[in-house]
DNA sequence: GAACCCGATGAATCCTCGC
DNA sequence: TGCGAGGATTCATCGGGTT
C-alpha cells in the first residue's frame, strides 16, 4: 500500500489511518480532545480504604480506551525511526502517560516536555498555570534525532569547559596536562543540548496567526518539534488536526503531512491555512525571549544610568521613565533604522496622546536625507495638548553628522 | 491528642503519623523514595491487542498501593485549610498523580508545578533533562494560600497594564477614560501572579550546603512551597525527610515541623542540619542571571556577526569563536574603557599562553594617548609561542581616530 | 546476556593566590 | 586583613565498553 500525501481527512483518525500504510509515517502529533464531562463523576466518590486502581481507571476508562485503540494504530503507522508527540491536558496526562507506556513501553519514553509561557494572569487563587506538557515517545532506540544545541549558561566557566580533563590515580578529576605541564585543549564545542522545557509564546490572543480554535499551537512549537525528528521529505502525521497548526508548519519545512479531524470546519479551515500560511510576525516569536532583549541594546544603552521600565511590542516607546514628570509618564523613543526621524516623531507624539504623557524623548541614530531642514533639529512642541518631545541624539550619529 | 512538634521520628511514616493529631497539619511536603527495579520488568511485556488497565497497573502496583496507603493517612492529618505538595520521579508521576486523584479528588487539584533548572548535560541522545514535577493538592477549597508576584516580563505591555481598566455596559474590559476621554493611569500595580514554572537553581555539587544526599532538595525550593500555603507557627510535615530540608527551611521560616525517615543516618544528619543550617549565598542566588547578562553588554555588540561562545568572569578573554584555529581556540577581547592597548593586550596574552591558543583577536574601544606609536598600530607576533594577536578596531573607534 | 566500570559532560560553587 | 579574579573540583546521568 502506498500512502498518499500531503492532503486532509475528514473523519475519525481510527477509520481514516487505515488509508496510510503501515511503517510510513516519520512524526506524530496529536492533541487529543478531552472530554471533561468525567471529572465532576469523581467528585462525590466514596474513598475507600482498600485501595484499586480500578476505582481510578474505571472513572476515565471510555477516554482511555478511546486513546489506546488509536494509538496503537498510530504506533504501527510509525517507521521504525519515528517518534510521537503527545500533548496533554492538564487534568489527564497520568493518562496519556499510562496509555503510551503501555502501547510503545515506557523504555522507549524519551521526555516529557514542559512548554511553558507567560500569560495574562487570572484571579484565580493559587499559582498562574502557564505550561503545558507534551510527551515524546520514539519507537525504537534507532529514532531520528537532529540535535540542537543552545548558548552555554551564564554562570558557566566556559573558558575552563574547553580544557580537557582526566583522572588521576586517586580517580579525582583533574584538568590534562602535556608533557611541559601546560594544559591540553578539549575539542571544539557546540554549546549545551536542547532543554526539555521551553520558553515558546503562548499565541496571543489578538495574533494574526490565530483562528479562532481554542486549543490552537504556535508554530513555533509545531517547527521546532518537526526539526527535531524528521528530515526534509519525511511525513508528519496529526491524527486530530483541528485548525492545522502542524500541516502547516509541516508544508512551510518541506516535510510531508497528512491531517485528519473529524470536523468538517476544521478541514476546510486546515486547506485555507495551508493555502496561504500566516505567521506572527513578532521579534518575540521568531528569535525568542533572547533575541527579544537583545534587539534594542541599543535604545537601553542611551539609558543606561537613567531609571527607567523598558517597553516592548509598542511601536511607539521603547521605555517609561521611573520618574513621573508633572503626574504623567515621560515616554523615551529610540528612532528604529527604517524610520525617518518625522515618523519617528509622529508614532512617539501617538503614543503621548494616548498615555496623555507630557513628555517624551526621541533618540534620533539616523542621519535624515536633509540634514538642514528645520525639523530635523528641532524639538517639537505641540500647541494643543502642551506636551512636548526632546530629540537627542547618540554619540555615534553625531560624530557621523559631523561628516554629512 | 496534642502533637508534639519540632521533632524527628525514626520509623516508617505509616505507623510514625499515627503520633500525630489528625487535621493539625498545615503542610506535607513529601518526595517518597521510587523503587526504579519496575523499569525492567516493563521491558519485555507483550502488548496486547486486547487491552485492560491493570495490565498498565500491575507493573506499578506495588508502588502505588505502599503511596496510597500513607497518602490516605496524610489527607487524615491535614487541616481542612493544609495542602499536600508531593515530589515526583519523572517515571512515576502517572501513579503519584493516580494516587492523589483517588485520595484527594481531582477537584482538589491545585497545580503541577515545574522546578526547572540549569544542570550538567550528559550523553543522552534527546532533550537534556531540566525539570522536575511537584503535584499541589489542596485538602478542600478554602487552604491556606498567600499571594506571591513576580516581576512583569520582558514581552509585557507594561504601558498598558499602566492603564486603568473597567468594564463597559456589555461586561466587556476597556481602558478607564476621564471627562475628556484621555485615559486613566492605573495605581502602582503588584506584578504578575507567581507562575506554576519555577526557575531554582539545581544545587550545585560544589554548594556547601549539600549533605551528600543524591536527592536533596535546594532549601529555596522549599522556603518558597512553605510561603506560599503556611503562616508563622504552622505545623509542616516531611514523611520522608531524607537529609531534612523541610525541616530546615520550615525551622528558618518560623514555621513548626515534624521529619519522619527510616534511616537513622537520615534521621541524625537531619538533626545536624538543623543544629547549624547552611544556605547557599552566591552571586547567582543574589543577584540572579540577569546580572551576568548585563555585565558585559558592550563587548557583546561588537560581535554581533561572529558565531562565539560568550565567556564571563575572566578579564582576558570576552569570547571564544564556534570555529577552532589548527586544533586550538580562538579567544576574543574587547578594550575595557580603563585598560589601555598595552594592558589589554597583555591580558589577552596571558590568557592565550594558559589556553594554549594561537590566534587571539583584540578589538580597540578605545584612543591611544600616544596615536603614533609603533605598538598601538601594529598585530603581535608572540615569538616563543608562535602566537598571534591581530588588533581591529570598532567602527566608532576608526571615525573617532580620523579626529584625533 | 547482565552487571559493572569508565569517560564525558557543564553548572556553579568553593578555594587559592596575588595585590 | 580584605577583596577580587579565576582556577579547581564535584556530581548525576548517559553511552559504550568490558568483565
Amino acid at each position: 500500500m502506498t500512502t498518499t500525501t500531503n492532503q486532509l481527512l475528514l473523519g475519525d483518525c481510527l477509520q481514516k489511518m487505515n488509508e496510510i500504510a503501515d511503517s510510513s509515517v516519520d512524526l506524530i502529533y496529536l492533541d487529543p480532545p478531552f472530554f471533561t464531562e468525567r471529572k465532576h463523576k469523581l467528585k462525590n466518590r466514596q474513598r475507600t480504604k482498600e485501595f484499586s486502581f480500578d476505582d481510578i481507571w474505571k472513572q476515565e476508562s471510555s477516554y482511555a480506551e478511546f486513546l489506546h485503540q488509536r494509538i496503537l494504530k498510530m504506533r504501527d503507522l510509525l517507521k521504525d525511526t519515528g517518534s510521537i508527540f503527545v500533548h496533554c491536558d492538564k487534568m489527564a496526562n497520568h493518562i496519556v502517560r499510562g496509555v503510551l507506556d503501555d502501547v510503545f513501553g515506557s523504555e522507549y519514553f524519551q521526555s516529557e516536555i514542559i512548554w511553558q509561557y507567560k500569560r495574562w494572569s487570572n484571579a484565580k487563587k493559587g499559582l498562574l498555570p502557564s505550561h503545558q506538557n507534551i510527551y515524546f515517545y520514539s519507537k525504537t532506540h534507532d529514532f531520528t534525532f537532529n540535535k540542537v544545541f543552545m548558548p552555554y549558561s551564564e554562570a558557566t566557566n566556559l573558558d575552563q569547559i574547553l580544557q580537557r580533563r582526566t583522572r588521576d590515580k586517586h580517580n579525582k578529576s583533574i584538568y590534562a596536562r602535556d608533557e611541559q605541564g601546560s594544559i591540553k585543549q578539549a575539542d571544539a564545542k557546540q554549546g549545551v543540548p536542547l532543554s526539555d522545557v521551553w520558553d515558546i509564546p503562548y499565541l496571543n490572543p489578538k495574533a494574526r496567526e490565530r483562528v479562532g480554535y481554542p486549543t490552537q499551537k504556535p508554530l513555533l512549537l509545531l517547527e521546532r518539534i518537526i526539526a527535531l525528528v524528521t528530515n526534509q521529505n519525511d511525513l508528519v502525521l496529526d491524527p486530530f488536526c483541528g485548525s492545522g497548526t502542524t500541516c502547516v508548519a509541516a508544508s512551510l519545512a518541506n516535510r510531508n503531512y497528512i491531517g485528519i479531524d473529524q470536523s468538517e470546519d476544521a478541514i476546510e479551515l486546515s486547506q485555507t491555512r495551508l493555502d496561504k500560511p500566516v505567521k506572527t510576525q513578532s521579534t518575540l516569536m521568531q528569535k525568542g525571549r533572547k533575541a527579544f532583549e537583545q534587539a534594542n541594546i541599543q535604545a537601553l544603552q542611551c539609558l543606561a544610568n537613567i531609571a527607567y521600565n523598558p517597553v516592548h511590542r509598542n511601536q511607539g516607546i521603547d521605555a517609561i521613565l521611573v520618574e513621573h514628570h508633572h503626574g504623567a509618564p515621560v515616554l523615551v523613543k529610540v528612532q528604529k533604522e527604517a524610520e525617518t526621524l518625522q515618523q519617528a516623531k509622529q508614532l512617539l507624539r501617538n503614543a503621548m496622546n494616548v498615555k496623555a504623557s507630557k513628555m517624551g524623548f526621541l533618540i534620533r541614530t539616523q542621519l535624515a536625507q536633509d540634514e538642514h531642514s528645520a525639523e530635523a533639529k528641532q524639538d517639537t512642541q505641540d500647541q494643543d495638548t502642551a506636551s512636548i518631545i526632546y530629540v537627542i541624539e547618540t554619540v555615534e550619529l553625531s560624530i557621523r553628522r559631523r561628516y554629512a
